[in-house]
DNA sequence: AAAGTTGTCAACCGCGGGGTA
DNA sequence: GTACCCCGCGGTTGACAACTT
């Protein structure tokens, strides 16, 4: 496999673009498109190599660049996607219009990591961090696991179910972490059950989680009464009796979206092409297609937390569908 | 106010995939 | 099958800005 020369080329200037040569290149490309980048520089009057000028025009002069701040919906996609597919920038920017691979990693390493490292969460593996820095932070963490600004269910949000999942998932997390306070029987800190998600885990603390005195997850009161193994199934998690400060069950009760908070299960069409608003229905539900979790992983998914426990999840039948 | 530290992000570097002769 | 070339990707760097001491 060979090697391209063109960056070992002496004399070509590297370093900030100047306004002048912005220009250049956006007239060039507007005239003639960018053909062979290796080509363009010679042609459209620029001392630089091919690679800086594909660079300069795909992070910064496309005219379809977004800029600004990143939304709280983008910020999701991003974790959504990055717990999917990792450190694939270039897949996870082509279900973000208008944004560059290059400014999501830089978004991601300057701030959706730190978030995520706060909130107890290894951002490579997406598995809650269960080392001994977790738990001596364990104060920031219960406060960071107060999802104000991601399950406020009252406000018209559409929350995917990923996002919901992973909500449930800190929770549990954390009703484990505060179990092992009083009891580290079944918690292994040094990692050698780490899975904290295991059921049997989860199941052994359970006498205890209605001894919590703090609940992590404001407007999610704990149902002690619910069995926990439902916690494990995308059905049976969300099904509580009183929904009404619950998370919104993954199942729409009803077809009309405005009516009440619903879980939009994004499959993989519209992971592709975020075709949402000339398509409603590619944004499809459990009801409406029955669509289960191992579809909404993409071909190029690596294998994740995340994957792992939807595909746990997809390999049980699921009840209500019968 | 100055020095030191931390954060941000544009740009670079090197590698590997894919196409082609 | 092999060598070469081009392109795109992900990781890293470094300049500058913002913040803290």
């Amino acid at each position: 496999m060979g090697r391209s020369p063109c960056c070992d080329e002496r004399g070509l200037k590297k370093g900030p673009w100047t306004p002048e040569e912005d220009q250049k290149l956006i007239n060039y490309i507007r005239k003639h498109g960018h053909g062979s980048w290796r080509a363009l520089p010679k042609e459209a009057g620029l001392n630089r190599c091919g690679k800086s000028c594909r660079l300069r025009w795909t992070n910064y002069l496309r005219p379809d660049i977004k800029r600004g701040n990143f939304t709280a919906e983008e910020d999701q996609t991003i974790i959504n996607l990055h717990s999917l597919l990792g450190n694939k920038w270039s897949s996870i920017a082509g279900h973000l219009p208008g944004r560059t691979d290059n400014e999501i990693k830089n978004y991601w390493n300057t701030h959706i990591r730190k978030k995520l490292l706060q909130m107890g969460i290894d951002p490579v593996t997406h598995r809650p961090r269960t080392d001994l820095n977790v738990l001596a932070a364990l104060p920031q963490l219960l406060a960071a696991a107060n999802f104000n600004n991601l399950l406020t269910l009252n406000q018209n949000i559409h929350l995917d179910a990923t996002s919901v999942a992973k909500a449930h998932l800190l929770h549990s997390m954390i009703q484990v972490l505060n179990n092992n306070n009083t009891s580290s029987s079944s918690f292994d800190i040094h990692g050698t059950n780490n899975n904290i998600f295991d059921q049997s885990s989860i199941l052994e603390n359970r006498p205890n989680i209605s001894e919590n005195l703090y609940d992590p997850i404001q407007n999610l009161p704990h149902n002690d009464h619910q069995p926990l193994d439902s916690f494990f199934s995308p059905i049976g998690v969300f099904s509580h009796q009183d929904d009404q400060d619950m998370i919104p069950p993954l199942i729409s009760a009803s077809s009309d979206e405005s009516k009440q908070p619903q879980m939009m299960i994004k499959n993989k069409e519209v992971l592709k092409h975020s075709d949402h608003t000339s398509n409603p229905s590619s944004t499809s539900t459990f009801t409406q297609d029955h669509q289960p979790w191992c579809d909404i992983i993409d071909d190029e998914a690596s294998d994740s937390y995340w994957k792992e426990i939807i595909e746990q999840t997809c390999s049980e039948p699921w009840p209500f569908l019968g």
